[in-house]
DNA sequence: CGTCCAGTTGAGGCAGATCAAGCGCGGTGG
DNA sequence: CCACCGCGCTTGATCTGCCTCAACTGGACG
């Protein structure tokens, strides 16, 4: 490496897995020192994405997994009839671009919700790198596996719950991938719209804004433009559980 | 090979890898004779499974995949407020366990359709397979990204679609899933009773059973109890209005 | 200080849920 | 052989949570 020079950017240190903030949300979690060079070795820094624009894009070629670095994305697939339908926002050191895995060709879009930045790993260096370090390998699988949970997840709000439900589950799930980060789990700013909530959530723009209005009033959160703030995250839990309550006990 | 021994039961024969119909859709495919015979070493076959029993549950260790050999299965999650949720119903040749990648444990329940039987195939196993045969190492990643592609579907279907295109889009889905196993893409009975293509859907029994209906008034099937006559495939595709472009699986 | 645009609020409508009754087939037993 | 039951499914009537349409608000920016 370059450890003899002693003058080196910061922009340089910045980037190696080494240094980096979120290598144990990342695919170097579990990597011993050596490991993490090899890795290092093969990951390509892109540069800063404006918002709106696109990381990867539904029908070109794919052969890259792609790893937050900083900033917000959004995944989506176009619907027959022509609108998006959001699959997910992802933040620093979540992994994207699966949707390539099975044929090579992106199946969904990829687009920075603010300013980006991503790192980008060839799936063919993690391969060779899979079949040198198991540790990789094993990392590798519990992204795949945390992958396909989230997924079922969302299957599961889109399937059964009610609007309500719906953006207390994702207040709650934004919360904890804050804290995740080292960051506060009550205070954040939301990088995407009302609209991408609500199409995200499988609602419309107006019943995402009576339910924020709706928990201000019964002092849940205060929310401000983009900015969000927690004030009852244990009611907000219960929420999420409430109904089984109401429905279970007449009989 | 155990061709010198020509005494050998029918039972042996048909459930090696080798001998499998199913070997092109399912984790074998694109390994040459060699190479399958390292894999076949490794597969565990189970006894049948009654319908309700379970493969594997929510909650329980999981170190294995399970690759569908004969039946159908579900798999579900409870929702918060303890009903189920259905992710996914799972034809012969295709794997699943993909939801205990993450952590080892089961994140949601498979139970049989019908009267099944299912391969295991320990994650160990795979793994350390992977490192020496890249084709099985790739057919994984294809199938894991198919797994994801689909779930991204499902997403769209509930978030995004109406009744009526939704059970358009699962009779089209099954349809290309019995041709893809060399069976009537027209004529088929369904694994699973009405209560859980509502519950899969995101609707109620009595409106799968209406639109049921609907499609038989205007000729686009035949249903009889669990058998099923796509009747007019163009009609329903346009329907949906979706482009099949992403499923082409044999790649 | 007007325009724009994201977001909010209100009124009314509708797709699909809920509630309730009926149907038909397979199984049981008489 | 029919009478009866149970259960999966169908059908009808009514209800409702969320959508749709439409008007309004307030901060950002030239």
């Amino acid at each position: 490496m370059n450890n003899h020079s002693k003058v080196i950017d910061i922009k340089t240190l910045k980037v190696s897995c080494t240094d980096c903030s979120l290598s144990e949300l990342c695919l170097p979690r579990g990597l011993n020192e050596g490991e993490l060079e090899k890795l290092d070795n093969r990951v390509l820094r892109k540069k800063p994405i404006q918002p709106g624009d696109q990381l990867f894009g539904n029908g070109l070629p794919g052969k890259s997994l792609y790893a937050v670095r900083s900033g917000a994305f959004k995944t989506y697939e176009l619907s027959t009839n022509g609108d998006e339908q959001i699959l997910g926002f992802h933040l620093p050191g979540e992994l994207i671009g699966f949707d390539a895995l099975a044929d090579n060709y992106h199946h969904c879009t990829a687009t920075a919700l603010v300013t980006s930045s991503a790192c980008e790993i060839p799936l063919e260096q993690i391969q060779s790198l899979c079949n040198q370090l198991p540790g990789l390998q094993h990392q590798m699988m519990r992204i795949i596996g945390k992958e396909v949970n989230v997924d079922h997840e969302m299957l599961v709000l889109l399937g059964k719950k009610s609007a309500e439900e719906r953006l207390a589950t994702f207040f709650l799930n934004l919360s904890r991938r804050y804290q995740d980060r080292k960051l506060s789990p009550y205070e954040f700013n939301l990088p995407m719209s009302r609209m991408e909530i609500a199409n995200y959530l499988g609602l419309t723009i107006e019943t995402v804004s009576r339910i924020f209005t709706r928990f201000q009033k019964q002092k849940l959160i205060d929310v401000n433009r983009r900015l969000v703030h927690l004030k009852n995250i244990d009611e907000l839990r219960s929420l999420v559980m409430e109904d089984e309550i109401n429905r279970s006990d007449v009989s």
